[in-house]
DNA sequence: GCAAAAGCCTACCGCGTTGGTAGGGATTGA
DNA sequence: TCAATCCCTACCAACGCGGTAGGCTTTTGC
């Protein structure tokens, strides 16, 4: 599962992309446009800026403001600021790697061969996708959902999207 | 985070693919041969049984066994067994699925977008893995650990496996 | 210069999940 | 009948998650 934090900081700057010429948005007013408890994004916001993504200005007029273009935002990094390392295994991050204590032989433990085809194609996603990638993303998808879906599956430079049918 | 539930249920059912012809393995010999807790794999192996992967037999000479083939068994669904849903997003998930609290529009959100993308990477590899594709992935990097390397990337009918460089 | 609006900082906290452990009962083969 | 093994119930410490509380500091507008 996706921690929250990360969501709603994700949440947060496909908001601050969106309002980029309105100047600094208070945490207020984020919070209540994208229903999240405003004293937790204000903390946030906080890790945001000391990560260097945001801006801040305070007193009144005051608020967060997008430091850097929103193509040059990478959203596995977003995470990674939040939540940490995504590896799955422990032994499959590089920077917090440590040896699985119950591993007896790294080079053919099958669950680190089976995950690390997981956390590969989930940094391809994550770190391969930008801020501004995200906000066309989601201004196709409103598109497509005014207009009856008459144009789906029109993702810019896409990932698979093949025709998928697992459970869950 | 893969949960060590999931871990040591695809350790010990690798373990049990090699040891087919065995018969029934106790609980003590997977155990020890993999460094999993006793007690705590009898309850992972137990679950199994239930879920109709293993079958088990009491009394000396019992132990747990194979109840299907190895290339039926997809990974996917031994760890939602174990785990439960992967979804990362209660929204993304068929078998669990509910609304989040906090999404305006859920066919507009973000964060879902973006998520869904991982999710569909993450069941492609693990539902379309089977136990009998994994074992012979750990023979593959057994054997070119072996032999120097010579035959890096064999990887049967394989993940994409291209060169990623990212961190974490 | 003062009030109000905003960010900043520290501390705390209930709850659920994870990763086990303990102990014993039920079966079954030699 | 003994011992190995699976089966079942109960319990538990530690940790992370998702917040909340309260106040301090900076800045603007009047």
């Amino acid at each position: 599962m996706l921690p929250m934090k990360s969501r709603y900081a994700l949440k947060a700057l496909v908001f601050l992309a969106r309002h980029q010429v309105d100047g600094p948005v208070p945490v207020a007013g984020i919070a209540a446009a994208e229903a999240i408890p405003t004293k937790f994004l204000e903390a946030i916001l906080l890790e945001l800026r000391n990560a260097g993504i945001l801006t801040s200005r305070r007193g009144p007029t005051g608020g967060y403001q997008l430091r850097v273009e929103p193509s040059t935002v990478h959203l596995g990094d977003v995470i990674r600021n939040l939540s940490g390392p995504m590896a799955p295994l422990p032994c499959l991050s590089k920077s917090a790697y440590h040896r699985c204590t119950e591993c007896v032989d790294e080079a053919t433990c099958a669950v680190r061969l089976l995950m690390a085809d997981v956390h590969a194609q989930t940094l391809r996603i994550l770190d391969g996708t930008t801020l501004a990638q995200l906000v066309a993303r989601v201004d196709a998808a409103a598109a497509g959902e005014a207009e009856g879906q008459s144009q789906r599956c029109r993702t810019p430079d896409g990932p698979v999207s093949g025709k998928l049918d697992f459970i869950d």
